[in-house]
DNA sequence: CTGAAAGCGCTAACAA
DNA sequence: TTGTTAGCGCTTTCAG
């Protein structure tokens, strides 16, 4: 019958020559498109002469021949592809998350789909109305709960820098954040800072909920207090405003602690602009260790998170996952960066102050 | 025959209870699954009456039906997919343009992927082997021409920020780089800078090339001269290196340009380290106006680069490409952004320089 | 207004 | 060693 094709409702264009297909290559090669899929899938041995293997492939690049990913990820009915969900996109913290995970990634073979949840609207719309491939695995990083929510029950999922206990997540990889503040504390302490202010991140994510915590038990029972915590946006101006509040506390702080490099630099602005020298007059810590710590004047003492390597294992985790083994949880060093933004407390007004 | 379903090799596997397909949801509804594919793919009006269309919906949403995308895409040859390559993530222009882009994305009912062209790897490994998804189109923004060789030719093509000639794009968006440089030149003109220092990124996209030649030709018939050119890679690092040697010039410049914020923030460094003050003893410009611009003290001078119009124009370009449309090229206005880190040319050392 | 059927390009089981 | 064939889930035409 002739009307075999007019079913497809395809209008034939000539204008786009249509892309070459599996059978294509076979008729060109004179083989049987099975073959050409035995060979072009590396699946030859013993099976195909390596003759007429070199045929097909000689075929294939002759029509420069691409094969067509759905109809092979409908066949297999999976995708090898991932999805690495994060906040933001332009932090060097996610970036470096997702240069670690791509690079895993690439070495076994799968695709990776980075999903910068559209900052402002909170929470996520659905990442997976708007992801165009199907996913058989998601990442997660650093993102608000409820922001997952939309998160498609039955893919494997793990969760980076995120909160170990309560998730639906069949594994978590995070850097010891508690640690990187324990050793800010410590750096602090031991430089004579006794008056400490805490500028925080109005972030509904764990980690800044860790952070917090994590700063008030590591200056329990020392000689230290926290004399204010400051809630800002994660931006420079955000920073610069809580630090201005956290400056005014009467005696003033000694050190800034901030939670994230952001407002660690808008701590800094503030500082100077009520006359403050870093660190001569107050101290100033961030986290992270951003670009932007660096680039700063003082560069910023800062706790530097392993970020490539917690993408990295976090996509070693979710493969394991896909491979059906239980993958567990895992927790990364972290490191003190001290620079210049930190110095002794000299000038300290009031020099006795406790004596716990 | 019994045999009908042991060719498909896909193990019954029963813990993972098979996602419904249109079929199930049209068993569900008492319906063909032809209906299921119409209703739900908006196309019903007039072809199956309301009350089916209900309970068709209300099947889906019962068995969570997600249709298949591979299986769509494989029917439809199109994904509705495109491909946004860019050469870094964590620079808030690209983050920008991505935004732009992905709005007008989505407002089209398309979906657009993310691809960090891998930094330090150059020229780029081919995107189409790792990436995922089968695309319709590509935008590909402020990419070195060789870093896009792998480019399947026959995939439509937007480039931004890019060379409006000699490529084989459909259409090119850019921001208007000669007049930013203009701006910047002009600027420091009526600050009575005579001695400009050119910090230059040696990176081989058109945009830096570019912004080299506005520099010079806007200074070209003027009193002011350009001393010298420092070329760097992109880092602060490396703008602090170029910036000290831009500073040893006998007699040194006033006034450092900086193709690129972060260069900037190298170059702020390099003149403290000199014992200048900014702006008073050496002004300062950036371009692209980071967030790390106002995040450093004095804030950069710097050019602000209209990012999500660019990308959402790109977008839009695509779009009309893909339906057939031949867009042309857009150049989009860009804004000086007057800070504290430029100032007047006080204490000029030779002050009658030039009289041209 | 609804159902039957074809076929997109690929993989893998099986036959030859 | 190679070919034949079924079928993944979807969209769309055509018949009823």
């Amino acid at each position: 019958m002739a009307s075999a094709r007019q079913h497809t409702g395809q209008a034939a264009d000539p204008s786009t020559p249509a892309r070459p297909t599996g059978r294509d290559v076979a008729r060109h090669a004179g083989v049987s498109q099975a073959t050409v899929s035995l060979v072009l899938g590396g699946k030859w041995q013993g099976r195909v002469s390596s003759r007429t293997a070199e045929t097909v492939r000689a075929a294939a690049e002759d029509l420069r021949y691409r094969p067509n990913l759905a109809a092979r990820h409908l066949r297999l009915g999976r995708t090898r592809t991932a999805l690495l969900v994060v906040p933001a996109l332009s932090n060097d913290f996610f970036s470096r998350v997702h240069a670690g995970a791509a690079r895993v990634a690439r070495e076994h073979d799968l695709g990776l789909v980075l999903y910068p949840s559209p900052e402002g609207i909170a929470p996520a719309p659905d990442p997976f109305e708007s992801t165009p491939a199907t996913l058989d695995g998601v990442i997660a990083s650093s993102m608000a709960p409820e922001a997952l929510a939309a998160l498609h029950g039955d893919l494997p999922l793990v969760m980076l820098d995120s909160d170990p206990a309560g998730t639906r997540a069949a594994a978590t990889v995070n850097p010891d954040i508690a640690d990187g503040m324990r050793r800010v504390a410590e750096h602090l302490l031991a430089l004579g800072h006794r008056r400490i202010a805490h500028v925080s991140a109005s972030v509904g994510s764990w980690t800044f909920h860790h952070r917090a915590r994590a700063l008030a038990q590591a200056l329990a029972g020392t000689s230290a207090s926290l004399v204010c915590t400051e809630r800002s946006a994660l931006t420079v101006a955000g920073g610069l405003r809580a630090a201005t509040r956290a400056l005014a506390t009467d005696p003033r702080p000694s050190a800034l602690v901030c939670d994230d490099d952001l407002l660690a630099a808008g701590a800094c602005k503030a500082a100077r602009r009520h006359g403050y020298r870093i660190p001569q007059d107050v101290s100033v810590t961030g986290f992270d260790d951003l670009d932007l710590a660096t680039a700063l004047e003082p560069e910023l003492t800062t706790v530097r998170l392993p970020a490539e390597e917690v993408g990295a294992t976090g996509m070693r985790a979710l493969i394991g996952v896909l491979e059906g083994r239980q993958p567990d949880t895992a927790l990364l060093p972290v490191a003190l960066a001290r620079r210049g933004s930190t110095g002794p407390a000299a000038g300290q007004r009031s020099p006795g102050a406790e004596t716990g």
